[in-house]
DNA sequence: TTTTATTTACAACACGTGTTGTAAACTAGA
DNA sequence: TCTAGTTTACAACACGTGTTGTAAATAAAA
């Protein structure tokens, strides 16, 4: 039979938790009330950098994680093709797993270098972990890794308390990342409000599936200039190239299509 | 003193009009009562393309265009550089022009040679137009023109009819429009329905910054295999590039950035 | 009037993208 | 079982894009 009140009790206390720094600290506190070492999150796997908080600073870091670990996920192309995160990309269900970074398969799949570089850099800190992906509307994906030393105590902790931090890691993660989608939305937000007509004129006509060539002719200007505006346009909205610079427009209601 | 029910009547008539062909063949019995040789217009300059009625028919052809004026606007290079359309883009006010394809200068703009040959296909039709600009929110913009044979003629007719031109022009682009874009939102989304759940996926990443060997690291394939998706996105959605697709997947909420 | 931001234009190079092929393995429905 | 659609992979080439320079004209704000 199924009595327990830790995922309730969380849920009431996260409902409260207004920001990134506060909701992690809960998850970090419930963590180790269940007997875990520590949790770590990620909101959404489209986002490659890591959670980062109101203050700025890597949530990570408010929750225990040596700054050592973070390091690792800097590497884009290392970020890109963790083991963990992959797989939380095709399960619904959580998965256990150990870290051990001299295996050549992990979970069925083959190991390439990049990958067995990810798993010793968490070796460092533990042993293994069971991980809860959170697939929410949208294709977006998230997860919640619970830590332990020891695969024994892994195993016993994951016996233990598989139906709370299934609970946990989704409540967790449905309220964190509406905070994050928020935080980034504003920054989104803030940063087109100092685009220059000219910048959302060209990418406007960019949405419309138009080359600068193309802009150039319908504007009157050079191709050259075209691209100097949709470079600083892509600039100022921190977008990796005009493709993510107009989804980031359309996502806030800058561009009209139909 | 203003009076004049010309317009008023067009806008109750224009109400009951729920497809594009019926609300064009208005606006063409319109100028014929108001003495004008025939109108034009374009509800969103955004496309390039011609507006096309519910059956696939160009509507310029219901309203009487000869077929032989249409076949320039195939060509979009010079659809793109038409200075009509062009001067459109930067006034608020409607404009008097005549289509003389001799002038070296066109409204204060020099003349190039894809443009003094729009002017030349123009000048096969009518000697000269008044052109109404629309500006709708979000940077759209559209048009009605209005022909007349002869220079004192059009003077003439826009004298007399200058109010009431300017507000049928506005009243029949935001009612175009609006046909315009429910018909091109469903097509959109029809084509949008047989995407498979791997190109959404590619396409969704493509939003989010990332190169096909960025996706093909993260899905845990080839560069080629998501290129190969990305393709048949495209294609399937009828973008021009993988940028228009997005912007497409984004107004019709499949992609969800924040 | 001076300063600052914006807009325009040109150039060169590495890299990413669009197109068009071939070929095979897998999957779901007829 | 056969078939059609999906997914995977590799290749080659033209073209578009991202980056990083320089330089000057224009417009708006201090």
């Amino acid at each position: 039979m199924f009595i327990s009140n830790a995922d309730t009790r969380f849920r009431e206390r996260l409902a409260g938790a207004s920001t990134l720094a506060a909701s992690s600290r809960l998850l970090a506190e419930c963590a180790d009330s269940l007997g875990w070492e520590r949790a770590a999150f990620h909101a959404d796997l489209g986002q490659t950098r890591l959670p980062v908080a109101e203050s700025g600073e890597f949530v990570a870091i408010a929750m225990g994680w040596p700054v050592a670990t973070l390091r690792h996920w800097q590497d884009d192309r290392l970020a890109l093709t963790c083991p963990v995160t992959r797989r939380c990309g095709r399960s619904m269900d959580a998965f256990l797993w150990d870290s051990d970074p001299d295996s050549t398969t992990w979970e069925g799949e083959k190991l390439g270098q990049d990958q067995r570089s990810t798993l010793a850099s968490y070796k460092a800190c533990a042993d293994g972990a069971v991980t809860v992906p959170v697939h929410r509307p949208g294709g977006k994906t998230g997860f919640v890794s619970w830590f332990s030393h020891g695969e024994a105590r892994l195993r016993t902790r994951h016996q233990a308390t598989w139906r709370e931090i299934q609970l946990i890691s989704h409540a967790f993660i449905a309220h964190a990342d509406g905070l994050e989608s928020a935080l980034r939305r504003k920054s989104a937000r803030a940063a087109a409000d100092t685009l220059t007509a000219r910048e959302l004129e060209c990418l406007s006509w960019v949405a419309r599936g138009k080359t600068d060539e193309d802009i150039g002719l319908i504007l009157g200007r050079s191709r050259e200039t075209v691209h100097f505006h949709l470079g600083k346009a892509m600039k100022k909205l921190s977008a990796s190239n005009r493709t993510h610079a107009v989804a980031i427009a359309c996502s806030l209601g800058l561009i009209h299509l139909f």
